[in-house]
DNA sequence: AGGCAAACGGGGCGGCCCTCCATATCGTAC
DNA sequence: GTACGATATGGAGGGCCGCCCCGTTTGCCT
């Protein structure tokens, strides 16, 4: 594989000043606007705010994923923080339950992560290294709580997280999404833990 | 509430031959379309397709929320129906399971038709017939399953359906969708059951 | 058969995504 | 400080789409 550069970080050859400088509005116009108008929010808008040409932006990120991956990484390298504290400082089982509320909240927060995610992640290889950095984060979690019997077997980490998405995607349409997410999740979470015996 | 025609139905006034005659047309054209693009399919090709013009097929369905509802509603009937048969010919626990593996099915079969399902139900009064002809048809089995102590209280049918659609929203795009979609329900309806005592 | 309302559809407008290329800007070597 | 090459820019334009206006056609009823 010869193109070893990421989208994200400054990694092998240097840009320019201004490169980067536009770089970084780009990602701060499309920040605001993926915000208010959810992950299909108009390029040529994002363009305009950060000033720049639609060319600009379509130079820096080729495909619309690129741009949305961009926006997240911050927030998604957040969650995996919240993950290595939640292992810890508490009990496994409680702690794999509390990442997949965080991680909740946090879909429910940004219109649009939960399909980035989920699309994203065979897209070719767009979304690729935001799914596979939280998938390691949970795999962690959920590793503890199943060694503390607090899960049973035959639940991956994929589909727990496949799950926390599809619920923050189907309820974020609804008047009262909120309270229907927190609801879903503890369903889903109870149909989790090992059948009490 | 003046409007009192639904779209589906030929109601209260009836409509010239050819409007009815292209009306039908649409829906072919859509059926057809959606069948092989998804939900998003062009309504341009589908005016196309149907031999209208554009300004036809926006004259009869002034958005794209009421043409899905019209190809969609013979599905929903359908599964209306289904609802009924296993309501007769099982016992209510293994009944309200099946159908809601039903749905599932009919959901994957159809790109977008949950999507649809989802938001239409308050986005106006656009999916508001759908969405309450399968809730009402849901409700009956889980009186019944509960009844029969199948499941637990606090569960609510839209619940069940907002998680069968968002299951298979979320899987819809996966390399293999239709097993992980099983899979989660499987999850999902183990949580559904009464913690056993 | 004739008249009228209902229905039609071509064509235009604006927005979106994306690409090309002449131009401006940065970084550097002198 | 200056001049030069590479890098980056953005406006213009093409293709596509959804939506709507309005002159024309068509079905329906008498």
């Amino acid at each position: 594989m010869p193109d070893d550069d990421r989208a994200a970080a400054p990694p092998a050859r240097p840009r320019r000043a201004d490169a980067r400088r536009n770089y970084d509005r780009i990602v701060a116009a499309a920040t605001a606007a993926i915000a208010e108008h959810g992950a299909e929010a108009s390029l040529e808008e994002i363009a305009r705010r950060a000033g720049v040409g639609s060319a600009t932006l379509h130079r820096h990120f080729p495909s619309r994923q690129r741009l949305l991956e961009a926006v997240f990484s911050g927030k998604v390298e957040a969650l995996c923080a919240r993950a290595r504290e939640l292992a810890a400082d508490h009990d496994p089982g409680p702690a794999l339950v509390a990442w997949l509320r965080a991680v909740a909240t946090h879909v429910a927060a940004n219109r649009g992560l939960a399909t980035s995610l989920l699309q994203g992640a065979h897209d070719g290889a767009v979304g690729e290294g935001c799914h596979a950095m939280i998938v390691d984060a949970g795999q962690e979690l959920l590793d503890g709580a199943r060694r503390a019997g607090a899960v049973r077997d035959g639940v991956a980490i994929v589909d727990l997280l496949t799950l926390v998405n599809a619920i923050c995607l189907a309820t974020e349409h609804e008047p009262d999404g909120a309270a229907q997410a927190e609801r879903l999740l503890d369903l889903v979470l109870d149909g989790v833990r090992p059948s009490s015996t």
